[in-house]
DNA sequence: ATCCTTAAGGATATTATATATCCCTATTAA
DNA sequence: TTAATAGGGATATATAATATCCTTAAGGAT
């Protein structure tokens, strides 16, 4: 079981994107030459975050995408589940009910207790990264990322936006 | 991102286990027919429950599985593991490193800040299903899945083991 | 107006993984 | 001796991930 890694490359680019001055975008092909991923295919995590209105877009030259939310508003959560979906990891195929016991066509009135106990544990996962915002990422990358490659970074990323 | 369906399979079968009186063993033949899987695919996820050490097997007519430990000892995360691998559902690609920026060939001497926040969600999941074990799933079971259904299916299993 | 650049999205191709199925071997109980 | 079993390798099929290509509509620059 592996995220795909649009994920990834999703966060990434709106950690780029939470560092840019009011008003500004930046291009889907900045985004991809800086991150060294195919354009097209970033492309659809892009439209991905657009649909979940993570982002917002804008047309022609100097067109772009920047955050439609503060970065203290997004966070790791939205962005996983904007590329990778809301659906659990666990799939309950309630093969309990192929018990040859069971009469044909018998429902019981609660979920099944692994499935529960599945579902539980894929909450946790998610309450976790709810609790990570971009605003949090920021913080800790200038603690810990020298200034003058975030400097350097920030300029190019300027440069295109 | 979803679990294989025989992480949904390996949990029924060891809770059936679980159940078994000691030194039975029930077989993959009983265990794909109870749950209306295929026998021999199943049959691989039992490989990988025995080879994690969680069950072991006996050849021969009235062979088959029984758990290697109690079911207190053996955890969600043991099974879900033995199935599903141990490998983390982020993979950390390190596209930071693609940064034009950068001098070619740098690198940060911390983990990126962004895997890290998806490797601790994961080891909360982990975390979650380590936490329940098959005692304890044995014990819901008998609180909500009626008597009846619960006798039966213990009947159908002894015939079996 | 015209041209260039961009996002959006549909269609298709390629690759990897999940889901099986089949077959052979060694082991064990009856 | 025989039949049933787990183990495991080889192979097939289906599905999902990854990627590319192309068209369209919109926005900015000239």
């Amino acid at each position: 079981m592996q995220l795909r890694n649009q994920v990834e490359w999703a966060l990434h680019c709106c950690s780029v994107l939470a560092g840019l001055p009011a008003g500004r975008y930046l291009s889907t092909k900045a985004l991809a030459e800086l991150h060294g991923v195919p354009k097209e295919y970033l492309s659809k995590a892009l439209q991905g975050l657009s649909q979940a209105g993570l982002v917002e877009s804008t047309l022609g030259p100097s067109g772009g995408y920047r955050l439609a939310k503060t970065p203290a508003q997004i966070t790791f959560l939205d962005i996983v589940e904007a590329v990778e979906g809301k659906a659990s990891s666990f799939v309950c195929d309630n093969i309990r009910y192929n018990n040859p016991c069971l009469r044909k066509g018998y429902r019981a009135s609660g979920a099944c207790a692994i499935a529960q106990v599945m579902w539980d544990a894929d909450q946790a996962w998610r309450d976790k990264l709810r609790s990570v915002s971009l605003a949090d990422l920021g913080k800790t990358l200038r603690k810990t990322v020298p200034a003058d490659i975030l400097d350097k970074t920030q300029d190019w990323v300027l440069e295109r936006s």
